[in-house]
DNA sequence: GATCCACAGGAACGATAGGTAT
DNA sequence: ATACCTATCGTTCCTGTGGATC
């Protein structure tokens, strides 16, 4: 009885530590990755020459295209979006009426998606019951057609943010931006489209036809990546918001900072990896996120995307991961090898090697394996294919599948 | 220097699935 | 009922290539 008592004393502590609020995490939120906060260190440069380009809106002419180049957690979407708040606020004291329409290319990660999302955006569905624009079905020209026609009916001035605009141009060409930056012409004086254009990668202009580059790209910005001292700062200034005082120490901010660093200066990382290790310290219960935990945080957000991207991977990926981890020399034809004697042991059909080759190349892309091009002269060329996660990690997410742990 | 291996990776295309227009 | 739309996964066919060996 002893024991029971002891337990729901400590239960009743857990409890009560929650609803007093003692924990180390004060505003949970300002640690999450939606989370925009209403000043932006270090950006204010590039505010400027957004807000310059836009400004031009509330006088009623078209701004001019704007592509936004930088790293991955540079601050180009929060700049970008807060720029556009504000924006929308002046607008509403002037009484000129604009439209905003932001999208996320890789979310729909197709060209249709993206016209139904920038139909949906605007409100075409919900105004015309007749021309909507739907989920699938009508041909490209048809639902560009369908969303022009509605910005003219109705004279409106839309601002279309389109974000990681690279990975739409990656996997479906340019057409959909073609018709978009020539909409302009189309709609003459009744309303007008400015787009701006949100990238992580810096050659993406590269990969466009010349006369969408031109169009598209009438103003650029580039967004450095973040120096490991505007990092700690950025850390410093968030976790005054996040946790209660003292409940983080500064050798933990400067580490995380420094790890952030060393990725190409991403703040969103660094700000993930301190929610983590923040998680991971009320899960102890310590009364401090110290440097321990944001090295553990590290492990673990590694562990996890990997963990979860290869238990989410289709019966041929999952065989051909494990291939890889099997082959001794990790060259394509022994992969492949195993890769058939594998999918013969479970009697399902193997994929052709041209088929492989694209699956080890995402996967690649993915991160989770390396592989380099090396030539054996003589003996032909080949790529030499590792892992780059720990085997324990490929088992476990190996494990759940029925299919799959036969194998293993 | 020519040859030739063992692939890499582009292009075109088909089957299938989910849908609209008339 | 029929024609037509796009996306995804896969196949077939193909051209290109770094460098050890002849």
């Amino acid at each position: 009885m002893k024991v029971s008592i002891m337990d729901s004393d400590y239960l009743d502590n857990i409890f009560d530590k929650a609803v007093k609020g003692t924990d180390l995490i004060k505003n949970r939120k300002t640690l999450t990755i939606d989370y925009v906060p209403e000043k932006l260190p270090f950006r204010d440069e590039e505010s400027k020459i957004i807000a310059q380009v836009l400004s031009v809106v509330l006088k009623g002419g078209r701004p001019s295209n704007l592509l936004v180049f930088g790293k991955p957690g540079t601050g180009k979407t929060a700049v970008v979006k807060n720029v556009i708040t504000r924006l929308k606020r002046k607008s509403i004291e002037h009484g000129v009426e604009i439209t905003v329409t932001i999208i996320n290319a890789k979310t729909s990660n197709t060209s249709y998606k993206v016209l139904y999302d920038i139909a949906e955006d605007m409100g075409i569905n919900r105004f015309d019951k007749k021309v909507r624009v739907h989920f699938t079905g009508l041909s490209m020209g048809e639902a560009t057609d369908r969303i022009l026609e509605f910005l003219k009916r109705n004279n409106l001035h839309v601002v279309l943010v389109i974000d990681e605009i690279d990975s739409l141009v990656e996997k479906n060409g340019d057409d959909v931006l073609y018709s978009l930056t020539r909409a302009n012409e189309r709609l003459l004086d009744s309303g007008f489209i400015s787009l701006i254009g949100i990238s992580n990668s810096l050659t993406f202009k590269d990969k466009l036809d010349p006369r969408v580059r031109s169009s598209l790209s009438e103003e650029e910005i580039v967004f450095n990546p973040y120096t490991v001292i505007q990092l700690r700062e950025i850390l410093n200034d968030r976790s005054k918001l996040a946790f209660n005082e003292g409940s983080i120490s500064q050798a933990a901010i400067n580490l995380c900072a420094a790890v952030a660093g060393k990725e190409n200066g991403d703040a969103r990382k660094a700000i993930d990896l301190l929610r983590v290790a923040a998680e991971i310290a009320e899960r102890e219960r310590a009364d401090m996120v110290n440097e321990n935990h944001i090295r553990a945080a590290q492990e673990k957000i590694e562990k996890d995307t990997n963990y979860e991207v290869i238990r989410n991977s289709t019966t041929h990926t999952k065989i051909i991961i494990l291939s890889i981890l099997k082959s001794q020399s990790g060259m394509t034809g022994d992969v492949y090898d195993i890769y058939v004697s594998l999918c013969n042991r479970i009697e399902h059909d193997s994929l052709t090697q041209r088929r492989v080759t694209q699956i080890i190349s995402e996967l690649d892309q993915l991160g989770l394996i390396t592989s380099n091009v090396v030539s054996h002269g003589r003996y032909g060329r080949s790529q030499i294919i590792k892992i780059a996660v720990s085997p324990e990690t490929v088992t476990n997410a190996l494990k759940d599948d029925s299919f799959i742990s036969i194998l293993l």
